[in-house]
DNA sequence: TTGTATGCGTTATCAC
DNA sequence: GTGATAACGCATACAA
């Protein structure tokens, strides 16, 4: 029987319910020894167990922290949960765990209901491109952490950590196209109104500017397979046509994307680093065994899910302590690691 | 402010409390539709939302459901929250998700704070070999679904979810054992108390003691990829003392071990299907790019957890009027897809 | 060192 | 149609 309230516990001890709620709050100071033993060992044998509810109607505190990801079957997405899980649940946090599937409608609705569970705390991975869309959080002062992607109006009171996306695919954009790569395509999913991607591009466009090389986009959005394909192959089979000469770069700038693209070149019977230079970002190894490995742009979710966490962490200590959580915001930017291999 | 209380509402409204509690649950029936809008404009304005712990308390449920998985970066895991919550979120019910670390004791620290929570169901991954672990569930008719994994002693009126693992092994067992090949080496990492790769392990015993070819085990556990390297060359390299021909069948239970086979057998020089046959456990398909691609013994998380949820959803009707939830427990045995390539 | 009494925000039972 | 009021289980200010 659950059902066991601290009133019970209380008469079957012979005490009050003060006594027994100091008990179960870890208060021994002021207790005798034998009252708090006579209560430990009712609450085990009436298998008492506190109501959280109960518990954060009275202290307005829930201990739970609501987390937004774009979509969790992503390595990058499972694998952030997990170093904010590794960082929150030691210290007492449960964690809401919500998936937007990058959609901007989804994601507000799920915002509401956590609001509603009384979260102490947020770490989002938005999808929409104003901060407007959580404005609701940020007036309402509940700690607040942004990841991988920022909106475009992003307040520099809210905290945010994402990887370096502009500049690690400037410089290496930079390093490959200052070789005899002649033009530079560069594949995107981008289904959410914000991403990560759109800055990736940015970075390698900026790059062939500098290098005066060809720049081509490629946004898949909901197309299949067989457009994508289609589009490879046009921008491979224009070299005859502007009369240059060189290899084409060809750049998956998210790691899901990268399975769609090994399949369309092996539809097209195209072979890297043979016939194309292939780089892709990802977060997840597996790669390293397709042919002689895929040269790789890698994040560190992990890293950053505890990033995230830590300084929510801090956030909800000075929120607790009656202080502006937003005075310990921060920003972080974390590298991304070049896992060179013979595809390019 | 996101303070105001539904008192807040009724006096700025000019009602009762009990008028603005009907609306919010959207009572509408005992209403003016002059009241009703006066109601709407007023919780508009002052922007507000509902205490899920008030509620909580009053109503003793919370429309939470916890779930506990062994390892949220395994890509099965996170399939099957995805398949979760699919089936639980348009149900109106919040996740709380809980990652095991294939611990006993984590999961016992979890199943308690999940508890606490006054969880309205649970569902869980397993670590334990004796559903003694979770007797505190049962005990206080609880709903509940097992998935994946199963306690050596389940109770059949527990809920249960999980893969065709013994049959799917054996059949393939079967099958490619009736061929050419001199013996099976099957690769498993078991860290937790019970795992399904004892049963899929089993499979490929019992199928190759039918065919009178031997059976070798090689459990990883905690140790590291040169370990492993060993014990695959001395498997490999045993041809020759026994005098029996024919390849080695190489045989990896868990998606996340395929991934140091390949490291394995790479560093040995070992290439497929030229010196052994390869066979993994695998919930995604990257393993396609490998050489031709890889023999694959496909689960499906994502329907194992809409299967679960879904029995769930019924337990949770049950028990909110006040039935038994084990009534409609059920037990559900998933069909393992095979997916041919030539590594065998 | 221990106990009494009040209120957190909501729902539900009853009365009008 | 509408409203007063009593719980739900817990933590704490205030007594003793």
């Amino acid at each position: 029987m659950s059902k066991a309230t601290i009133a019970d516990i209380a008469r079957e001890a012979g005490v009050s319910v003060t006594t027994v709620s100091r008990f179960i709050n870890g208060n021994y100071r002021k207790m005798s020894p034998a009252t708090r033993l006579r209560i430990q060992a009712t609450v085990n044998r009436l298998d008492y167990t506190p109501r959280a509810s109960a518990r954060q109607l009275r202290r307005g505190q829930s201990m739970i922290v609501g987390v937004i990801v774009g979509d969790i079957s992503n390595v990058f997405s499972s694998l952030l949960f997990k170093g904010i899980y590794n960082v929150l649940q030691p210290s007492g946090y449960d964690i809401m765990l919500m998936n937007s599937n990058n959609s901007v409608d989804q994601e507000k609705d799920e915002i509401e209901r956590l609001l509603s569970q009384q979260v102490d705390g947020l770490i989002i991975q938005p999808n929409a491109c104003y901060f407007e869309a959580y404005k609701s959080i940020s007036t309402a002062h509940l700690p607040l952490v942004m990841v991988d992607r920022l909106t475009g109006d992003q307040p520099h009171q809210i905290s945010q950590v994402a990887s370096d996306n502009f500049d690690s695919c400037f410089s290496l954009g930079s390093k490959l196209l200052s070789g005899p790569y002649r033009k530079v395509v560069v594949l995107s999913r981008v289904l959410s109104q914000v991403s990560a991607q759109t800055i990736r591009a940015e970075g390698f466009e900026r790059a062939s500017q500098a290098l005066k090389k060809k720049y081509v986009r490629i946004e898949m959005g909901d197309h299949d397979g067989s457009w994508l394909s289609k589009q490879i192959r046009k921008e491979i089979a224009d070299m005859a046509e502007d009369g240059s000469t060189g290899k084409t770069l060809l750049v998956s700038l998210m790691g899901p994307l990268l399975f769609e693209t090994l399949a369309s070149l092996r539809e097209l019977g195209l072979v890297f680093p043979r016939d194309l230079g292939l780089v892709s970002f990802d977060d997840w190894d597996w790669s390293q065994y397709v042919e002689n490995g895929i040269y790789l742009l890698e994040q560190d979710p992990k890293a950053m899910g505890e990033q995230a966490a830590s300084n929510l962490c801090l956030q909800m200590k000075e929120a607790k302590a009656g202080r502006d959580p937003y005075g310990v915001s921060k920003s972080y930017s974390l590298p991304v690691k070049n896992v060179p291999a013979p595809s390019v």
